[in-house]
DNA sequence: TTATAAATGCAACTCTATTGCATTTTATTT
DNA sequence: AAATAAAATGCAATAGAGTTGCATTTATAA
């Protein structure tokens, strides 16, 4: 992606530009895959952990990413491809490969029923984490 | 629930009866929703945090308990109610209170067809963690 | 009752993540 | 373009979650 897009990514989230943020944006428009904070650590040597932490935050909090609750652990991040400041929509699933261990956003949307839900249980927002094998796991 | 009935379902995991293995299993069995080792830190100072954790983890590969990734670091496990070692039916939905932040086993079984997946991905299990107002919050 | 295999407690350690603070950089205003 | 205020960064220290090794104790089966 081109630096302006980048730019202007940031901008329209209300994130000042600096170097850390731009190669991070960077990173995981180039990845379908969804970024842990080990790979920021192992690609990016040149910036402090803790300002990859800050900038995963900061990138969450301002709908840019959203977090995946990890396998044992850590947790990683997926673009927010479809969403928006306002109104984010993460009812896509989740795809963990129990043989590479990567977590990738599948785009089909997820309908769960309210109504399945007992009485008195409201519900906000679902996460659904399908594991199995991934396509390229799977052809090899 | 009666002491020979724990011990009871202890030996049909084939796990040894002990003092701790006793009480966190008659701990799951008195509370309906998910336990973190936090809680059972705090209900058993008599035991050792690290006896806490094996006695997690080999409730977990014997087929009591399923881990349930957490909302931010920290797991927390439910009890098995319908499974055997043989087959777990882990399909069902969790639900994670966003209000008093307890997570909880939902027994509707959750159907996500396959073909609902990209080409050359294979599903072998699925989490879904459903984020909302729990019976309890939503009365008070 | 004894033998052996497994569970426990303790200490140390690893890994993940956060906080405080001084310094640097960004964006805005003049 | 320079000055300013606000925000981001780097570093060190700290907190928290979870694990490992090992000596000791306990449970089960012979």
């Amino acid at each position: 992606m081109k630096y302006s897009e980048l730019k202007k990514s940031l901008k329209n989230h209300k994130l000042r530009i600096t170097d850390c943020r731009m190669d991070v944006l960077e990173y995981f428009q180039e990845h379908t895959k969804a970024v842990s904070i080990k790979d920021l650590e192992d690609k990016f040597q040149e910036y402090d952990r803790v300002t990859l932490y800050r900038t995963l935050h900061s990138f969450e909090e301002n709908g840019l990413l959203h977090k995946i609750p990890g396998d044992s652990g850590s947790a990683v991040y997926g673009l927010c491809k479809d969403c928006d400041v306002a109104a984010h929509h993460h009812n896509h699933m989740h795809f963990r490969c129990t043989s590479c261990g990567s977590t990738e956003c599948i785009d089909t949307p997820v309908e769960i029923k309210a109504a399945t839900l007992p009485d008195n249980y409201e519900m906000a927002s679902i996460d659904v984490i399908v594991n199995g094998i991934c396509n390229q796991c799977s052809s090899n």
